[in-house]
RNA sequence: GGAACCGUGGUGUAGUUGGUUAACACACCGGCCUGUCACGCCGGAGAUCGCGGGUUCGAGUCCCGUCGGUUCCGCCA
């Protein structure tokens, strides 16, 4: 018998009714009637019902049919029939056919499967990483995996026609200093020497711009010895591409066609073009977040202005010590919350670092507040102005430095936009955030670093105060941002020499570090660098949103754990004494 | 590094105030069943309650530790 398909289950339709196939898949459920045997047939395009007969089948065949036990895997020979009337199964694509079975095949039995394969279950991560390749069988992983395939297809077409070469980098190269912890390999042939597994291939692109390729990308795995969350992997794939001789707008347009054209072609929803924009500085203060969820209002207002002259002591303060005072609107909350929940607001806004919060509930012609008595009629008026409060209202006020304030305020909009079921979860609101500062202080470290990465050019008018006036340095830099959520971001590099040197020692790094560390890339700069920058998205972050799954790992074939474990291969793990000995190792293991 | 929640037959759960026989459904095994589709009916096997220690006459239950999973903070672009 031969026992290859000539068709897909999930494909079976009516169109076949008289027509002999041959399908090769997996036992879904088997229902065995004693005397006829349903049989749910399974492969990656769906399912089809198959009927084995005893008056079909030899005696031989039909006892196979009888051992027949979920996920053996069978070749089977029919004729596509009709179901009989009112048999049909409304609920199957393929219900209203079946396959009466004239040969069979077993391929592999299985043994019982440690978790149930054919129908949701919330089971035990433990138990589904563990046997990763059943769980991948079911139809929910099954259509993700799918969906990232045709989106890095879309993706690896759009540039290919748009002249990218893709172009593959080193996974064994240096350890950088800036940035994220690097997971190291260490070196045989040159003892106590290390490799380090890329974070982002970002110093070879822009060497391969200097080598002249002009326009490279990669679907690149990176790598971040950092620990778990939700949406992040130690190893992680990003879409990865440069360009040279075009400015930030080439890119930011070339990828917003890219974008709007991807969401189309995997979910089926127009992205109205252009992408809005909007400075760093100005997301900070509207939206207190540099990736701001624009699917719903509730802004941020400054209001300093309006209690400068403020004898509140807490207003005073702040402004005395150089700090703002934001506030936003919870409109109808004045009305709708009890006094319980504005105390949680409250309690919410201290956790996230703010010495306290102001809320004046806004009644008709009076308001309701604890600094009610400390502020002036004219003062509460201003206030009310701004935030364009109505009777019913809620306004929350902070009064802090202004980072400190804009971040409050960030986070409480978002909490109180989920809250009060402020956000369509059906839109699809991206905005780019541009003109990054191009440092920030690390308290950590008691100096400037890079915010983005060492090779950001910064703006053309700020270069005179790049080392000197750091904070107000603006950055040729751009992310793009999905309902709140960080995509990508690239920016314009630096291509001259002497603004790099600048850019280090800006950074506070010695002569002898910039050599020890980036000799080799600035000495490239030096035979010829066009204009160049590029951008990089977090393709797993990417599909997660396009196929609405809510971990990373759901997007993955093969994950790994909140503690970095691969628990199917049992990675990482002890190697033996004669791998450490040809490496020069020596385990200094501490007691417990 | 820190915090919270979870861990009971193969799977998902129940298990009262600590009380002696750990319950239910599905899956599994055997039998019956020719139109099922979460097939049905009858019967059966299957658990040292993640692991270690402690309190107690007695621990699935309380306490401590540990391992594993998940989420969050720190960290990470």
């Amino acid at each position: 018998m031969n026992w290859k398909r000539t068709h897909y289950c999930g494909t079976v339709n009516k169109e076949l009714v008289g027509q002999a196939v041959t399908l090769n898949g997996w036992v879904n459920r088997r229902r065995d009637l004693g005397g006829l045997i349903f049989i749910d047939l399974r492969d990656r395009t769906g399912l089809v019902q198959i009927v084995c007969s005893p008056e079909v089948l030899s005696e031989e065949q039909y006892r196979l049919a009888e051992g027949l036990r979920q996920e053996y895997v069978v070749s089977v020979s029919g004729v596509v029939r009709p179901r009989p009337e009112g048999q049909a199964n409304p609920n199957l694509a393929t219900g209203e056919i079946e396959v009466d079975v004239q040969s069979l095949e077993i391929l592999a039995e299985s043994k019982t499967p440690p978790f149930p394969v054919d129908r949701a279950a919330d089971v035990d991560d433990t138990l589904l990483l563990r046997y990763r390749y059943l769980d991948l069988r079911r139809q929910p992983l099954q259509e993700t995996i799918a969906a990232r395939h045709r989106i890095v297809h879309y993706v690896r077409n759009f540039l290919d026609s748009h002249g990218f070469l893709e172009i593959e980098t080193p996974m064994l190269t240096k350890s950088t200093p800036e940035g994220a912890r690097d997971y190291i390999v260490p070196s045989r042939v040159h003892h106590g020497k290390f490799y380090a597994l890329p974070q982002s291939p970002q110093m070879f692109k822009q060497l391969l711009m200097i080598a002249g390729f002009e326009r490279y990308y990669q679907i690149a795995r990176c790598f971040r010895d950092e620990d778990l969350r939700a949406d992040r992997q130690p190893e992680f794939t990003q879409i990865d591409l440069e360009m040279s001789f075009v400015e930030a707008e080439d890119i930011m347009n070339l990828m917003e066609e890219m974008m709007i054209g991807l969401v189309k072609a995997i979910t089926g929803r127009e992205v109205p073009a252009p992408i809005p924009r909007i400075s760093w500085a100005e997301a900070m203060l509207r939206y207190g977040s540099d990736k701001p969820d624009t699917r719903f209002g509730m802004e941020i207002v400054d209001v300093t202005d309006s209690v400068s002259q403020s004898q509140f002591r807490v207003f005073a303060a702040a402004i005395a010590a150089g700090g703002v005072v934001r506030g936003l609107n919870a409109k109808g909350c004045g009305a709708k919350f009890s006094r319980r929940e504005i105390d949680n607001l409250v309690e919410e806004a201290e956790k996230y670092g703010a010495k306290g919060l102001i809320w004046i509930n806004v009644g008709e012609g009076e308001i309701k507040s604890p600094i009610a008595k400390f502020l002036s009629e004219q003062e509460t008026t201003a206030i009310l102005r701004k935030l364009q409060a109505e009777s019913g209202d809620l306004l929350l006020l902070v009064a802090d430095a202004a980072p400190t304030a804009a971040d409050v305020l960030g986070r409480l909009r978002l909490s109180l936009g989920k809250q009060l079921g402020l956000i369509d979860e059906n839109r699809c609101d991206f905005i780019w955030v541009t003109d990054w500062p191009l440092f920030e202080y690390s308290e950590e470290e008691g100096r400037w670093v890079a915010a983005h990465h060492p090779f950001t050019a910064p703006h053309d008018e700020d270069l005179g105060i790049l080392a000197t006036d750091q904070r107000n340095v603006r950055a040729k830099a751009y992310d793009l941002v999905l309902n709140g959520i960080e995509l990508g971001g690239g920016s314009i590099r630096i291509s001259r020499k002497e603004v790099q040197m600048k850019m280090f020692e800006a950074l506070g790094l010695s002569e002898a570090e910039v050599q020890e560390k980036f000799g080799f890339f600035l000495e490239a700069f030096e035979y010829g660098a066009p204009p160049h920058g590029g951008i990089a998205f977090g393709l797993d972050r990417l599909v997660m949103l396009l196929t609405g799954r809510d971990s990373i790992r759901d997007v993955i074939a093969f994950p790994k754990t909140t503690s970095a474990m691969d628990l199917m291969v049992g990675a990482p793990s002890a190697v033996s004494p004669q791998q450490l000995r040809e490496l020069k190792l020596n385990l200094k293991l501490e007691e417990n």
